[in-house]
DNA sequence: GCAAAGTATGACATCGATGTCGGCGGCATC
DNA sequence: GATGCCGCCGACATCGATGTCATACTTTGC
């Protein structure tokens, strides 16, 4: 990875003021007032008054100040913000994804940020975001309270909480059903004749951990297993540590026949780590992923670009005047068999 | 997939109107720009007013307006526009990523829109974002000509291109080194024996596209070879048709022994294709991919988060008041042997 | 032909903050 | 004891748009 530069031609970064409509109105004759009647397509100007006022613009190459505009008309923005984890994470992409799209139809604009998983750091953003006066805020929270969206303090501006759960009924909600989806899968893998099955799950204090976590177990007890428990790994949270988990796991005796790795990147870790090994033992992962049909994972498959669409969904509603109380859309889950998951015990 | 809905607890969605510094001061007992002081730590402010000020700030729950002060400190907001295509695809949210984590460090915020790969949308999004007063503008355009950002009648917002060079001169830019990528891959099967390749492209408007054709190309003169000709396929712009693509070309006599596809959505179409086919052919794919160690597939890989990073970098510098000569920033490429490209011909 | 209604326009206040400038009291200086 | 400086504070203008209201001029109605 090497950058190099050239250089040709010029680009004048200088700070030209752009021109206000005063401007445009001084040229165009008239009076401020008409030449923002004129631009603004507003009843009662002069078809030809209209036309001088354009030109002006035209001329001048005039855009509208919004920021000016936004003040004058209340004080508040047409952005909407979104507190998540790192892009680079197609998870949270594709809720980034389906949220621009819905807010597009309504005019609205989205405003990104990453809390790099920092409490602290995401507790910042949503000061700055408020501050910014977005008109609505949604959040993949970080950590674990976050009682600083207490609404009196946030003066109507409503929050949406995706894939965590509000610390307070006081939010509108957009969530996995993780246990359900946990419990498919170890019912799967039970009904495979796996006894000897590992659990492998990122950070604990994460809510939706918890929720596979439980999921899995309500499943195990279920089927009267027990044999899972030597082979409980938490708190593994990237995917090194996952390959690394995952190897540890195979090389014991008895080794697990089986996997279930509750999201994306522990998923990935566990086939890294499965690449090549003679034990092949079962995997299940949690997320769908690019090319999991090509490599034959199983997964328990949900939708992220829908949670997104729905939280902004969600959003809007607030938005447009929606009072009542705080509600909570639940995405559903698919076990999607294409191989790994259907692998009998060794 | 399904929704569902649960009630419980009560929003107060109404528009309360948020506190202003009016009222601060009002409560705290002080004029209005004794508050504006004391809250922005300027100096000359009683050590007691301040703590009166900052209490009554408290109580009252305020924040401060956004859109007020950056109106009144020049009109121009702290927001750093990116219009790309959909954040689904890997590569466009990695380079959001890069953006974002680069102009965090300035206090910049980011905001995207989706261009849809249409002209028509992408040119009222830069009308949109010039009215919302960005600070920078960086673009990784859809199609052809956008000479709609003549610097002149932008007054001085930076323009960044990612990705696809600027009509003009007149613009900084990001390019990864696409002929040198292609060419690389050309050899790397030359060298591995292969004759018959086919070399399958995305739509030829896209400039980057081009540029892989064409380093491809260059790879074949050079080592005389003239046999790819017949099994170029271009203009293959989503999933489903590359994987009929790849599909038709194995079914041609004589196949082709190897494959050359010019971005990763191409890349998974073939993967598709050649799940469980006979034929094996070799395969490299432009633009790197999560997982494409574990399936061992050899690609020209880049580093598009460096792209974003070093985009923003070039809008910062403009924004700092940087007047030079247009930049072009170049990123290398790496070709990365993972077994697939590495086949011999059948 | 005259009142009523309607059209085209402009003067001025306003949104919520910050910048400028000036006033007032206290304290040191000579 | 007059002068000057400094610390603290407030009145007022300002950023660039939109909303309200007044006004001059037309058109309509009878």
């Amino acid at each position: 990875m090497s950058a190099s530069r050239s250089a040709d031609g010029v680009v004048d970064g200088a700070n030209l003021r752009r021109p206000t409509l005063t401007q445009v109105a001084a040229m165009a004759g008239v009076s401020l007032k008409t030449a923002s009647r004129a631009l603004n397509d507003e009843p009662n100007v002069a078809e030809a008054t209209g036309r001088r006022v354009r030109e002006a613009a035209d001329v001048l190459g005039y855009r509208l100040n919004g920021i000016a505009r936004e003040l004058r008309r209340g004080a508040t923005s047409a952005l909407v913000g979104l507190i998540s984890g790192d892009l680079t994470n197609p998870f949270y992409s594709a809720v980034a994804s389906g949220i621009e799209r819905e807010l597009r139809q309504h005019g609205l604009q989205l405003v990104t940020a990453n809390n790099d998983e920092d409490a602290e750091l995401e507790r910042a953003l949503v000061d700055a975001f408020l501050e910014r006066r977005v008109r609505a805020l949604l959040v993949v929270p970080s950590g674990v309270r976050h009682e600083y969206l207490a609404v009196e303090s946030n003066h109507g501006v409503p929050f949406v909480f995706l894939d965590r759960p509000p610390d307070g009924p006081t939010a509108d909600a957009v969530l996995i059903d993780n246990i359900g989806g946990a419990r498919a899968a170890g019912e799967h893998l039970l009904r495979g004749g796996h006894r000897r099955i590992a659990l492998i799950t990122d950070l604990a204090r994460m809510a939706p951990q918890r929720g596979r976590h439980d999921g899995f177990v309500q499943a195990m007890a279920a089927g009267g297993n027990e044999e899972w428990r030597p082979y409980l790994r938490t708190d593994v949270h990237d995917v090194r540590r996952a390959e690394e988990t995952v190897r540890e796991l195979l090389a014991l005796d008895p080794a697990p026949t089986a996997l279930f790795t509750t999201n994306n990147r522990l998923t990935t870790g566990a086939l890294r780590a499965l690449r090549g090994h003679p034990g092949n033992p079962a995997l299940i992962g949690f997320d769908d992923f690019d090319l999991a049909d090509v490599i034959g994972t199983t997964v328990v498959a949900h939708d992220p670009v829908a949670m997104g669409r729905e939280a902004a969904r969600l959003a809007y509603e607030r938005i447009s005047g929606f009072a009542g109380p705080a509600r909570t859309v639940t995405i559903g889950t698919t076990l999607i068999p294409r191989g790994s998951g259907e692998r009998p015990p060794a």
